[in-house]
DNA sequence: CCTCCCTATATGTATCTTACATATATATGT
DNA sequence: ACATATATATGTAAGATACATATAGGGAGG
């Protein structure tokens, strides 16, 4: 979001404070662990709760994740035409999708561990201030 | 960078995972407020015990994201040739930067909230496969 | 003197990611 | 007929990272 663009959430937003990471990719691949198989507008409302800022998630930003995870080898996917409505790509996660969230799931301990020593440091320095 | 890349830190690494957000923003902000006054290169030093991922924060995205602040009036700066060697351009939060960074932590205690949930879903999903 | 390294700032640019707009199409409700 | 929900896909500008490169001052060692 381009910076400094105003937002509807109250406070100080994430929204403001330039392109933050969404984590579009571990968000994905926990929504599809989750439902074993499910098509991209699926993942869409799963991964609402999910989302690490306040704003959801770009459904551009999920249909592009998966057909990349297809190149990498990480999804399998096949058209669903059996109910009505617009055609379904379904999606399931094969054995390296599987450990491509195993691999997040260990960066994202790393990652929330040098945030909450970030956040702290920040919190006192405001606090030695005052 | 590079997807895939390789590095030299062990295990799943956040340098494997795609451009990862390095938060440089509160970074820099946060050691501005520590040392009160600082040039880009000292930043860069105490920016280390700071870094969200394993790999140090790039000198030139300090630099630039220094100069960004200036125009944004967050900080105010001078050269200082006092010292031997190259010439430094000290940097000095303004009371709007103190209030930026007000804002950063308030924003980084919602991320950090948000990336737990996220996390205990991931390890919740993978336990309830193996 | 020359080379190497550390200090210090700055710019160039390819790639990645977000943010948002837009296009296409099927089906349902009013 | 029209709006809305479902569903996928592409286009593109702006933001951010990753890494290379350029410029310069100063100290240590051969």
């Amino acid at each position: 979001m381009p910076r400094g663009r105003r937002c509807s959430h109250k406070g100080p937003c994430s929204c403001e404070m330039g392109n933050l990471y969404r984590f579009v990719e571990p968000i994905v691949l926990v929504c599809l662990a989750i439902l074993k198989t499910a098509h991209g507008y699926q993942i869409a409302q799963e991964a609402e709760k999910l989302a690490v800022t306040k704003a959801p998630l770009d459904v551009a930003a999920i249909y592009r994740t998966l057909r990349r995870f297809e190149e990498m080898g990480f999804v399998n996917s096949n058209w669903d035409t059996s109910t009505p409505g617009p055609a379904r790509r379904e999606y399931t996660l094969t054995n390296e999708g599987w450990q491509h969230l195993k691999d997040w799931d260990i960066v994202l301990v790393d990652v929330i561990d040098s945030l909450k020593t970030l956040q702290e440091t920040c919190t006192n320095v405001l606090n030695e201030k005052a």
